[in-house]
DNA sequence: ACCTGAACACCGTTCAAGT
DNA sequence: ACCTGAACACCGTTCAAGT
């Protein structure tokens, strides 16, 4: 459906500069490529058709030449997550920000990215978050948290507290969005029903005070 | 292996109190019996083995004779990490212990049964926890918080910390034994490894001290 | 180098049929 | 009431083959 048929060799710039482009065109995968496809596949579909085989379909492909690209399906995964989480990554606070602001604002990035793609909360509950751009956050809340006055062994727990606490809230915060879905045709949740807008307004104040009463904890430990 | 010829009749005690027993005997399947074997088979083969096939195969039975008791897939995986939630549900504190006592081992009960069973912990980040077991195990952490002296605001947000923080604590902790397993080949792993006992120490501990800073959170807001 | 095609050993689930 | 058997529409992954 509208997709850029995918044997246009419609490469754009660089095509120009750097390929020795005599004897054969580019090719037609691409890391990038199949890492775009999944996430569009996955945004439109859920986390349920993420199999080779649909991957495949989406690129214009067949399933066993993705297997060039990535040793697996959970590759595919780890990928697409931390492709997602490349706009939590972009743009964290600067050095100069207090520690608390920078623990909270970083926070609430990883948070929103993983909630705004429901199939990443999903897989970050299963698989290990060890890309680029979740790195990239963690160690920004490393570094905040080195400001915050407690010592090394304080910082230690704080640091598990936080990532718990983040992917904790992003999980059942999906689930909940699943049970409200899936209740959703009772009275009782139909009347408690509210718009999508308010819906993550709540959502959204709800991971601040968690992480607001966490900061309060670490607050308190390093004051004591 | 081993397994008890699933043919035979041995039914135990009660076979000669209760049933008709005239015309048939008793089903060879129960639904405890699912349970019961599809935790035994987790246990012994991880989340991966979780399939309606080998379940049914545990059980000396066919994959389709699940669908009397089961109505799909998801409904074995509930089950069964409700079932290994049972340990964790009996015996919580009484009415009179301290509410931040009663929360702390309440928790700790709650994430060392995830965490013994690391399949359980896969599995209750992508499904809700809403069997009898873990809604006892949530009911003794509510009534707990309403002793901490914090309006109900406050109380709900404690509730969801501590949830997140149950759940996320559990996951982390599974997936860094599966790094830790993966990367144990290397030898700077080599060097650091510690014995499964002093491992499992070790994470308790952070679990108690998370926590911990998550109670003294609680605390201090309470006292503003 | 990169992609296809056939093949293997699996899946969950439905449904008619047996007893 | 409870279980079997056949069938459908899928899976991930390997590997030889094409270009």
């Amino acid at each position: 459906m509208a997709e850029p048929e995918p044997s246009s060799p419609r490469r754009s710039d660089s095509v120009f500069t750097r390929p020795p482009r005599g004897r054969r065109s580019q090719p037609a995968l691409t890391r990038d490529r199949i890492v775009a496809g999944t996430i569009a596949l996955l945004d439109r579909e859920g986390s349920a058709a993420l199999t080779m085989r649909r991957v495949a379909a989406e690129l214009g492909v067949h399933a066993t030449s993705l297997y060039w690209y990535v040793a697996r399906r959970e590759d595919l995964v780890d990928l697409a997550v931390d492709g997602i989480l490349a706009e939590a990554a972009a743009g964290l606070p600067g050095p100069e920000e207090p520690w608390d602001l920078a623990v909270r604002t970083t926070a609430r990035r990883f948070y929103a990215a993983l909630t705004a793609h429901a199939w990443a909360a999903e897989f970050a509950g299963v698989r290990p978050l060890l890309g680029p751009n979740a790195l990239a956050l963690s160690r920004r809340i490393v570094a905040a948290l080195g400001d915050s006055g407690g010592g090394e062994e304080a910082q230690a727990v704080a640091i598990r507290a936080l990532a718990n606490q983040i992917l904790g809230a992003a999980t059942t915060t999906v689930a909940m969005r699943v049970g409200a879905a899936a209740g959703g045709g009772t009275e009782d949740a139909r009347a408690a029903a509210v718009s999508a807008a308010d819906a993550l307004a709540v959502e959204n104040a709800y991971f601040d005070q968690v992480i607001d009463l966490l900061l309060a904890g670490i607050r308190a430990r390093s004051a004591g």
